[in-house]
DNA sequence: TTGTATCTACGATAGTTATCGTATATATTT
DNA sequence: AAATATATACGATAACTATCGTAGATACAA
C-alpha cells in the first residue's frame, strides 16, 4: 500500500479522531495547525477519495454537503512509519526510540505504570 | 529546517552509520535496500549537497572520488518525526508509540532492563 | 598507447504534491 | 426575487521527487 503523503496524513488522523465528517468541518481543524484555504482541503480530500491508487477515503455523496470518512486505518501504516523512523534518525534502535519517547514527553505516572506492565509481561514470556 | 524526502533519508542513515563515505560506498549499500542505479544516488547526492535550501551533506572535493558527509545530524529531525508519527497514527498519545515499539520489536532483555531504569528515574521526578 | 573501469557533471523527464482560482449549482436570508 | 453564503467540480501550475541516460574527464591496466 502506497504511504499517504504529508497533507494526507493530517487530514486522515483528523478524521480518525473526528470519524465521519464533511469538508467545512476538516478544514476548520486543519486551518488550525496551518494556512491553507478552503477549496486546498477540498481538493486533497477529492484526490484521497477518487484517485485511483489511493482510496483512502470514502465518500457519502447523498446530501449537497459530502461528508468524508477514513478508508484506512492507523494500523495499516504504523509499523512502515515507525520502520522507517527507526531506521532512520534511531539507527535501527527501537530502544533509542522508546528512551527518546519517554525521555522528552512528559509521561504520566499512569502511563509509567502501563509501561511497566507491559515489560513484565514481555519478561514472562521470555 | 526542511524535511529531508524519504530517499534522502535513506542516504543520511547510510552517513550517520558509516561516516563520510564516497558515493561508490553509499550506494552499494543503498542498492541492496533497493533497486537503484549508481547516477542516481549520485544525483541524489549532489542535489543534497548542492541545493541552496538543502544542505544536507558536505562534500571534500580534493580528490577524484568526492568524499561525502553529513551536514545535519539525526537530533535536528528526530523531534519532528516522531511528533509527526505519534500526532497521526497513534493519535498523539506517544504512550501507544512505546507501547507498540515494544510489542511488535523483539525487545531483548537488556533493552527492558534499560527502560525499567529510564522509569525508575522519571518516577523519581515526579 | 590503447582500451577498460570509474568518476563527476548535467540534462531530461515522468510522476507526485500542494496549492489556489474560477465556475457553477444549491441553499438561505433579507 | 435578489443578494448572500456555502457547496462541489475542476483546471492550472509551480515546486519537488526520483530516476536514468549520455558525455566527458581521469586513472589504471594490458
Amino acid at each position: 500500500m502506497k504511504k499517504p503523503s504529508d497533507a494526507e496524513l493530517d487530514i486522515l488522523a483528523i478524521l480518525w479522531q473526528n470519524g465521519p465528517s464533511s469538508v467545512r468541518e476538516v478544514h476548520e481543524i486543519l486551518n488550525e495547525q496551518r494556512d491553507v484555504v478552503y477549496t486546498t482541503t477540498l481538493k486533497t480530500m477529492q484526490v484521497m477519495a477518487d484517485h485511483p491508487k489511493k482510496g483512502y477515503l470514502k465518500r457519502d455523496t447523498s446530501q449537497k454537503t459530502h461528508i468524508y470518512e477514513a478508508a484506512i486505518q492507523p494500523e495499516m501504516i504504523r509499523e512502515d512509519m515507525v520502520d522507517k523512523v527507526v531506521n532512520t534518525v534511531f539507527a535501527g534502535s527501537p530502544l533509542k526510540l522508546v528512551l527518546h519517547a519517554l525521555g522528552n514527553k512528559s509521561t504520566s505516572a499512569e502511563d509509567l505504570d502501563q509501561i511497566k506492565k507491559m515489560i513484565e509481561n514481555l519478561e514472562k514470556e521470555q
